[in-house]
DNA sequence: AGCACA
C-alpha cells in the first residue's frame, strides 16, 4: 500500500529510526520531539527482530497526527531521516479508553514462535534495551538532539541551543515568558544560535525546559535546552 | 524493510 493511501489515524507510525538507541531513551526523545504537535497519549516501541527501528506515537487528536506526519517527515533524528505514516490500526490505549478493546492472542503466538526460533539457532537473545549503546553515544546524542543533558545540575538558568541565527530576544522572550518565574533572556551576539534564559528558581526553569524542549521554532530549528553550567 | 500495544 502506498503510504499516502493509509487513512488518517490518531497514531503515527515512524520507521527508519536508529536501532541502537535504547527503548526508553527513544520513547522519551520521541515524546519530546512530537509533543509540540499536541497531547501525546502513548509512545510504543519494541526491540524485537521484527519491530526494531520503528515506533508509534499516539496523539489525542487526528489533526496533531496530521501535522506531525507532514512537518516532521524526513526530520533527522539520531542522524537518520524519520519516515512517518499514519498507523494502520487503532492503538490499544485508545480502544481501552473507549471501552472497545478486545485482547488478541494470535499475534502473541507469532512473536513467541519467532523467539523460540532464535533460541533454536543458538543465537544469544537480543537485548531488548538495545545492546551496544554506550554512555558515550547517549551523551553525544543528547548534545545534538532534544533530550536534556542530565549531568548538568538543575539551576535557575537555561542554556538554549540551535536557535536560528536571526532570532531576536523579543521572539525568544515570547516563548519563555509564559512560564512562571521568568526573568530575562540573554542572546549571545558573539555566538549566534545560543542564549541563556533566567528564571527565579530551578523548579521554574525546569518547567520551562520541559515545556519547550524540542520546540520547533522554525521548520529547521528544534530548540535544545539544558541547564546552564555554572 | 519491517504496523504494535512486556
Amino acid at each position: 500500500m502506498l503510504s499516502a493511501d493509509i487513512p488518517p489515524n490518531q497514531t503515527i507510525y515512524i520507521k527508519n529510526l536508529d536501532e541502537k538507541v535504547k527503548k526508553e531513551e527513544l520513547k522519551r526523545s520521541l515524546y519530546c520531539l512530537f509533543s509540540q504537535y499536541g497531547r501525546i497519549l502513548d509512545v510504543v516501541a519494541l526491540k524485537t527482530q521484527r519491530l526494531r527501528g520503528q515506533a508509534w506515537v499516539v496523539f489525542s487528536e487526528v489533526t496533531a497526527a496530521s501535522n506531525a506526519v507532514r512537518q516532521m517527515q524526513n526530520f533527522p533524528f539520531y542522524d537518520k531521516p524519520m519516515r512517518i505514516q499514519y498507523a494502520k490500526t487503532k492503538s490499544d490505549c485508545l480502544a481501552k479508553a473507549e471501552g472497545t478493546f478486545v485482547p488478541r492472542d494470535k499475534r502473541k503466538k507469532q512473536e513467541d514462535k519467532a523467539e523460540r526460533k532464535r533460541h533454536e539457532n543458538g543465537k544469544p537473545y537480543a537485548n531488548e534495551n538495545g545492546n551496544g549503546t554506550t554512555n558515550v553515544d547517549a551523551n553525544a546524542f543528547r548534545q545534538k538532539h532534544v533530550v536534556a543533558d542530565e549531568s548538568v545540575a538543575p539551576n535557575n538558568i537555561l542554556f538554549i541551543q540551535n536557535l536560528p541565527h536571526q532570532t531576536r530576544s523579543e521572539e525568544l522572550k515570547l516563548l519563555f515568558e509564559k512560564y512562571p518565574g521568568f526573568k530575562e533572556v540573554r542572546l549571545i551576539e558573539a555566538k549566534p544560535g545560543i542564549a541563556f534564559v533566567e528564571f527565579e528558581d530551578d523548579g521554574q526553569s525546569a518547567a520551562a525546559m520541559e515545556g519547550l524542549q524540542g520546540f520547533r521554532i522554525t521548520p529547521q530549528n528544534v530548540l535544545i535546552i539544558n541547564f546552564a553550567k555554572k
